[in-house]
DNA sequence: TATGAATGAGCCTTCATTCAT
DNA sequence: GATGAATGAAGGCTCATTCAT
């Protein structure tokens, strides 16, 4: 009987209690009150705050990772997918503007002090970009030579910051405006030929 | 309020503990601790437990710009300075394993809730990649096309990543072995002949 | 409130809980998991969960007195009485482990801070002997100088403390072996001849 | 440097505190301003709460037995020795009425939730008293068919139980006056000729 | 009548900051 | 200046009680 919307709800009070004040700045009770329950009710579905950031962590980054995998599974074409893969990023960033602050500003302290909290989850999203890569190598689209795992943090660090760029400078532009040159830039990196 | 070293030592103790247990997990008497003197001392110079992130902070990025301009000063060529901007951050940070702890992990919270901390000084190492490439261009080794603030920024995110992977990692291999490999793929990306 | 047997089985389910962690340290949920029903049942048949302790004392010290003033009704001689008297008292904390956990452990707190709960029946208690040692005094069994409400008061509690050892000391002997030398000592104490 | 009485003054604030409220119903904050000083001051000198509690009676259950142990130790005649105690108990109780209430209603709990709180310390007593029954066997003044353990509990019970009454009873009576009935009733009980 | 999710007052404990020494 | 004991506001969490179903 116990309401399976709760926790969601939760969780998305959550997101933009702490996009707002921090994870360390913000009470139960202010996801409560956002959330439109009582702060005792958090704890029914929640056992302590850190679970909430926790859950919140895996649920949304397992859920980004199946949105790409999903959005790159019918291409062919290494090249293709990585475009993609940026492009999806930013948009994802760009439609969930709360989300994004929470997880571009908390999410390091969130795997280093969380029990590896999302660890999994975010290694996933690497073993996409990994995966992407070692295609192209494959298919000779990439340099047999490249170091896959630097590139594959690179890419990833790249759109990491052009995202955190965007949240913490007040969101003035079009993040997905980015999504190509920053895929060119790193294609061309990595690609045998021009791109 | 005397003793000039004191306020350098407070900041060094401070980068330990919150290397150790960042910055919300740890106490004013943890600093104190480790500086080897009183907590109440450490109020004597500064006015509270965030002005003393922020001065870490903004001190280390200036430190850290600082000596990044003065290591490419004097050469010529744009190609070889962003080598040696890559070489010497993956250097720095490997030198500072507690600095860089701190940077990677709490940099970002800085930047969103202390009032801009180091605000200035991060932005002022982005100009500096961005004035390396701006004379990259300039010189025609670098596409004129290039948009220069989103290279930046890659560039910028780039490094990042593979400290923090480094940094969480708890530090298994040498960052510095992948100065070379991240430097020539972000070149080839930019570049407009082969690097 | 139609159930006859809920009560019942609440406050049994209760003496269960109690007896494993004591009052302040049990939950009302504790007690409703314990008798199978739902917590919110729990409020059907009691207003609070003070009123369930105190409903408990003082039912389980009516029936406890009841039973001591059976057992005694027939005999004539006040010694054989005293040695019945302290006999079922063993017996009874014998045989119910869980209630003697909780009479033994939770009885003061109860009286001093439950509104007099069970005072009344423990005073009949109280009543029960010392009505047998005034008889004893009548019958010139019990020396005519005996401050009878003392000597009530001294059985009883040499019987308590006793139970109290069995109780905390994990019931590692048979109390009702102490029955004799217990009533023996205290006939002897209070006696005209010997016993 | 710091205050060696306050511990002393919070114990004693909380003797005050505990005998008018129990100790569920106790908040810190009540022994705080009990004893003039901040709550935050409590967590300087005891790590919890409970250990409030469990000190107090460690410390205070060793107080009564050397004071018992001291005012016997001249003493030849175990006789004279029971009767000591039996007073002394009850000029104890009398004297720190405040003590009396938390030590009578709060120790049986406290021996089972506690960890044994005091559990050392209550033993010690009935060692004393035990020890003396032990000598007037020894000397011929006691049955030498007493079942000491037995007897020993019965004492303690019994001051224990005119002790408790006392307390609950709003202490209407003067308690030592009971000292001397009850060591007679009680040295009747086991000693060999009249007393 | 029975349920158990929801409520929210309450309390222990922490810790940044102050200040008497 | 240096100390560290003292402060007290703040917040995570619990749990007796209520009430919609």
């Amino acid at each position: 009987m116990r309401d399976p919307d709760k926790p969601q709800q939760i969780i998305d009070a959550a997101i933009r209690v702490f996009a707002r004040n921090g994870y360390y700045n913000s009470r139960v009770s202010d996801i409560a009150r956002e959330a439109g329950i009582a702060s005792g009710t958090i704890y029914l579905y929640f056992k302590t705050k850190d679970e909430i950031l926790v859950t919140l962590f895996r649920e949304k980054m397992a859920e980004w990772v199946a949105l790409v995998r999903k959005a790159i599974a019918d291409d062919r074409d290494p090249v293709t997918k990585i475009r993609k893969i940026v492009a999806l990023h930013f948009k994802v960033i760009e439609e969930h503007p709360d989300l994004a602050e929470v997880v571009q500003v908390e999410l390091r302290q969130g795997q280093k002090f969380f029990r590896g909290a999302s660890a999994h989850e975010v290694s996933a999203y690497f073993d996409v970009i990994q995966g992407v890569l070692e295609e192209g190598v494959a298919a000779g689209r990439i340099r047999r030579d490249l170091p896959v795992k630097i590139a594959t943090k690179m890419l990833f660090g790249a759109m990491d910051q052009l995202a955190t760029s965007w949240v913490l400078g007040k969101r003035a532009y079009r993040l997905t405006d980015a999504a190509d040159p920053v895929a060119t830039i790193f294609l061309k990196g990595v690609c045998t030929d021009g791109v």
